[in-house]
DNA sequence: ATCTATTCATAACT
DNA sequence: TAGTTATGAATAGAT
């Protein structure tokens, strides 16, 4: 079949893995390994998703919330069109009946559970922004690349110099927030809380006498594996 | 295991086309096969949902609107495992009660329609969040003296960059200081303006908390609050 | 992230 | 609607 089968004895790369083996589901205790299936899993489940509703003209919407915190989300086609067709359907349906008033209370029960869900969301999100916001900034030291004499400057070169600063901050910035999304730190805990800090650290310095900026933290290098999820 | 397979060679059931074929993922147009791979394919995704949450730990809530106007409901631990509740609660309820429509369907309505709110906030927020996360889109300054690549600067770098920015940011002030003496008060007004307004975004960097940070001229805040800037 | 051997899901039929 | 089976896909383990 394959080039093993056929070279029988061969000298190729070796025969690595046994391929994929049954497991048993339930929990994952190795945390390595649980972020690695979460992830593959995640993206095979949305892919699911995503063919349910080519295939069918099904609507899904769906919200994971990661072990580690983070949350994603599968819509289609729309958050509204869901919410529309939810509506619909839990105001249509008063009933009186003994049976159907024990599954309408089943039925806003959930939707309630639904609700929370997407609040608890909600809140999540916002509070995922704030804090994406405030991790902006990390930290202080030196360096000779920008040695640039400002002493010397007019006016207008001081303009020009700021105007070049304020987008140099903007690169560093996102700079930052490209290693953040690398490093997928957690929304709430971690270095981020350090950045705020530090936040607070630069915004004082426009004070010359705190000027000696003392880089006063390292980062925690050694945590970002564990943030995968 | 089965039967056939044991009999190898038998002339039982013909042992004809079968077994799964390859298919485009695209509308299926034939009604009923495309109910069919509905039911199925849903089954299949609400199981690799629940072994997600099962291996993993993860909570998933998801909502699938069949194209013939079903709702399913998959939720994990909240609305929890079995999931066809809603097919059943939805189909069996037509009623005609007066009362349950008026203040209780009141009651719902304003309910869903919050509903639909938070939905589009949340929907509102991701997007904003990926605005955040993303805005590399700027990719400006080329002035000489900071044309640094920030790009590929990794954690440590970056701060010992932010460090320098933070030193040259103090440098700026103190000679905006500076000719502000010199210039004296003509500096408030006119062309000025400007560069004290930009000295006073950077010094306030990624404060956004409050308006102490003013500059040591100590002119009134910019209203600045756009943290990327 | 990539790569395989396997297990699992499922399209076509009954 | 449910069951069967040959294949197509997804993925566990290792790199």
């Amino acid at each position: 079949m394959n080039i093993t089968s056929i070279a029988g004895v061969n000298s190729m790369k070796k025969r690595s893995s046994q391929g994929r083996k049954k497991i048993e589901i339930k929990k994952i205790e190795e945390e390595n390994n649980r972020q690695v299936t979460f992830s593959k899993r995640r993206n095979g489940l949305f892919k699911k998703a995503a063919e349910l509703c080519i295939l069918t003209g099904a609507h899904i919407t769906m919200l994971v919330h990661s072990p580690g915190g983070r949350v994603f989300a599968f819509g289609h086609p729309t958050v509204d069109d869901v919410a529309d067709r939810f509506l619909n359907i839990t105001t249509n349906n008063a009933s009186t009946s003994d049976e159907s008033t024990t599954q309408k209370g089943q039925l806003e029960k959930e939707f309630n559970q639904h609700y929370v869900e997407i609040s608890k969301e909600l809140e999540a999100e916002k509070k995922l922004r704030d804090v994406i916001q405030e991790s902006k900034i990390i930290n202080a030291s030196e360096l000779p690349w920008y040695s640039e004499d400002v002493d010397g400057l007019e006016v207008e070169e001081l303009q020009q110099y700021i105007s070049s600063l304020v987008e140099l901050k903007r690169k560093v910035l996102v700079r930052a927030d490209e290693l953040m999304m690398i490093k997928k730190a957690p929304a709430l805990l971690g270095p981020n809380m350090l950045s705020i800090a530090q936040a607070n650290d630069i915004a004082n310095m426009e004070n010359p006498t705190n000027g000696t900026a003392s880089s006063s933290f390292g980062f925690a290098h050694s945590h970002n594996r564990e943030w995968m999820m």
